[in-house]
DNA sequence: ATTATTTCTTAACCTACATCAAGTGCCCCC
DNA sequence: GGGGGCACTTGATGTAGGTTAAGAAATAAT
């Protein structure tokens, strides 16, 4: 169980005593999950928060004409869930798979609720957590109304350098909003302008 | 000073004692902001979260071309800042602007951190604020990745119904990602469709 | 190693929305 | 109350990215 990866996850913002640590790593589960299984289904209520420790996973969602959207990519050391579903445990709209086989430790919420009052440094590491990804959300949608394309697979590229050498192309024209025939035609044109 | 509305919202997710109400509310500083005066300017420093206590104010970027887009509305009891800003104290990209005058209750980044340690309970107040932020911002990204701008706006008046009446059409335009030209077009074609 | 499936590439054609421009209407301010 | 400026409307034209389709290349499965 590589609680290792998690702990330094945790401690980028809170100091855990010892004992505190094997409160909180009690409190996880490992889950293995093969290549192209689900995570998560849209539909269903999301019941867990997932730190990734190896692999990676995206979360996407499916509109009406059956086009996925990939809302997130979560490789080694990052967190996802379905937000929206977590909170409010009603169904939600997200759809989390396995790119490559992956390991996940996870938190359930009811467990969250608990680490609150034992350990209340948690209510400080989680408001810090979705704070950085608020930041990153808003980000990706004032890139959306006001950059080309282009720009925002520059940014993608600069902003997550690590994703962008195991990441399939149409995972990454689906984040940056645009067809994988786009992306395949915007990317050699960028080429040839070198 | 409206202390009032501020406390009620602060209920909907922690209870006080009368004495930290007061500890509370003096970490406050009014402020009134006539119609198209800025609260926040892109390129400064963001050292406030605001609370509007009556009027509307509007956070927007300037891209390249100076178009304007918006990114949230702030009506009564609603909370703004530039997130990015405001985490980092970096220079940020958000122009928060009056679209009526406007009363606002400030919180600065200092007062704030003292709360924390004073009261923890802000920790989580303010968790439960940016997840519902998050949840948001998600589900508007989402949006803008996957509907058309009829059904964006239908989403718009239908989450924000008390906004629609007194915001400027290209106000709305601009929030659901349009021009003001295209926006009208919609509109007066969706009414020909009734 | 071979076959099946998926991903990527490329070309032709299409479309939701943008841009430009000008006129009308409305609101704000003096 | 009136003038100026801004918001909204409308038409013509343009474009960033989508759709359709087919072939090539790469990857997965056996």
């Amino acid at each position: 169980m590589p609680l290792n990866l998690i702990l330094q996850n945790i401690a980028k913002h809170i100091n855990l005593t010892k004992e505190e640590q094997d409160v909180f790593t009690a409190y996880l589960q490992t889950k293995k999950i093969k290549r192209k299984q689900f995570l998560l289904t849209d539909g269903d209520i999301c019941k867990y928060s997932a730190f990734v420790t190896s692999g990676c996973l995206r979360g996407y969602t499916v509109d009406k004409g059956g086009i996925e959207h990939v809302l997130n990519f979560a490789p080694p050391d990052w967190w996802i869930a379905d937000m929206y579903s977590l909170l409010s445990q009603k169904p939600g709209m997200l759809n989390i798979e396995a790119l490559e086989d992956t390991e996940v430790l996870l938190l359930s919420k009811a467990n969250q609720e608990k680490l609150y009052l034992e350990i209340p440094k948690f209510e400080h590491f989680f408001r810090i957590l979705v704070e950085n990804s608020l930041v990153a959300s808003q980000q990706r949608l004032i890139d959306g109304l006001s950059l080309t394309a282009e720009e925002r697979y520059n940014n993608f590229c600069k902003r997550y350098p690590t994703l962008i050498d195991n990441l399939p192309q149409k995972q990454i024209a689906s984040y940056i909003g645009v067809t994988p025939e786009f992306f395949s035609r915007m990317r050699s044109e960028m080429i040839k302008r070198r």
